[in-house]
DNA sequence: AGGAACTTGTGAACGCGGGCACAAACTGGC
DNA sequence: GCCAGTTTGTGCCCGCGTTCACAAGTTCCT
């Protein structure tokens, strides 16, 4: 099995601690609230008040947090900052998470300077580019290296997590030398399949995709039931015998 | 999951052709599949043929199909070109789709750019932005115009898609003058829940919740079981009274 | 013409995730 | 100390989505 995964579906042993994916997806969006409730000083919280918060109902969310294990009180509510710190833990961003950027085009600037990585433990490591004439140049405090220096930087810096924001056609390249050099975790804005072997978490980012599906629901909007199926909508494209 | 979103749940009525939303959120990938295909001069392929390329095994990929009606032939495969036209018609691609960006930082920069829309029939419409010193710029043929025209960009250009790549603090009042506008579909790039009246749309797409989730597969490869949930993991953080 | 090889379309079984509803547990007032 | 009010944790059920397996339909070879 070659993995090559859109949708994550690690069906690996989920005995003991193991944490239903759809919930994994949701304990960023608890601690994002949580992290704005602290904030504000908010010291404690019901699951109603989180729930609303995180934009979900308030049975969902206390499921998912009973998987983590009992941090909450009956008849009290969750303390926040604890209910954070617990989060913060199982997810892993107690600790320091170096991540590599391959593509250097505009995706990739703005990543790099996305403010929002560094205050959740992740840190930019190090910038790859192909083009020459982008080597040297600086984006958030982090001067770019040639593409050829890959392996270096990977391993340099310990790096695990590889994001890919190169065109189409380089991707499944990088994607290779990234593991080759021991990254383990991807994270592809590339519009591709990328095959990985066993072992190694691809995720896919694709911004044309998430605009197609919702153009699919505007024009249902708009047409509710065009009944289109069985008289051919234009008569210029009929099947070819 | 193509994730990256959170999930859409659109509990509209399914009934007649209602496809269901996990197969609505695998067409673009067999469209862009179909595409590449198409390229390279095939002219026909078999639906293990096409999962291969799309990353999916076949029998989801027949069955995501047979929902949009029956159009390959047994013993044989589909035709690609005939194939990837009914998919285009299905999601609403062989119409236009005008769309309004909000944020111009380096996302939507990146955004107003990217040329992946313009192929599948999203047509960059606006470009619209608070800072006085960005309004004028121009980005991929498109000069930026100042927040206070929003209304005016969306209603002259009959646009239903907004694009929101502002900071979190701006997104929702960004959002509700969208909607008020007319647009009716947000995809919304701001780490914020958006709260929007019924009919409208969202899809939410978060770089730093996709980092979280690689984290927390990688953390789990690198310590399989650590039955830390009895023993505390560190002193400094115990359960205040 | 007939049969072997192949491929689609789909009925059926299964597992995951969501939501309801309630027992268990905690707080505060009297 | 006891009772009313509140909120968590969870057992249960239901529906969606995935996968298997096979009947139905097509092509090719003899």
């Amino acid at each position: 099995m070659t993995a090559t995964v859109t949708d994550v579906h690690v069906p690996r042993e989920r005995g003991a601690r193991g944490i239903p994916e759809a919930t994994i997806a949701r304990l960023p969006v608890y601690l994002r609230a949580l992290t704005a409730l602290s904030e504000r000083g908010v010291a404690s919280a019901s699951s109603e008040e989180l729930a609303q918060a995180a934009g979900v109902n308030s049975s969902k969310l206390r499921k998912d947090l009973s998987h983590l294990g009992s941090y909450g009180t009956r008849g009290v509510g969750y303390e926040v900052e604890y209910l954070r710190y617990q989060i913060a833990r199982e997810i892993g961003l107690t600790q320091d998470w170096p991540v590599v950027i391959v593509g250097m085009g505009n995706l990739g600037q703005a990543l790099a300077g996305y403010g929002g990585f560094a205050t959740r433990g992740f840190r930019v490591a190090g910038l790859v580019d192909n083009d020459p004439a982008r080597v040297g140049e600086v984006y958030g405090q982090m001067p770019v290296r040639h593409l050829d220096d890959l392996e270096d930087v990977v391993s340099r810096h310990r790096a695990s997590i590889g994001v890919v924001t190169t065109p189409s056609a380089a991707a499944q390249q990088v994607a290779d030398r990234l593991v080759g050099a021991g990254v383990s975790a991807i994270l592809n804005f590339a519009p591709t399949v990328l095959t990985v072997p066993n072992g190694v978490d691809v995720r896919k980012v694709d911004l044309s995709i998430e605009l197609q599906i919702l153009a699919y629901h505007e024009q249902r909007k708009a047409h509710p039931d065009p009944l289109a199926a069985v008289v051919l909508p234009t008569d210029q494209q009929v099947r070819p015998a």
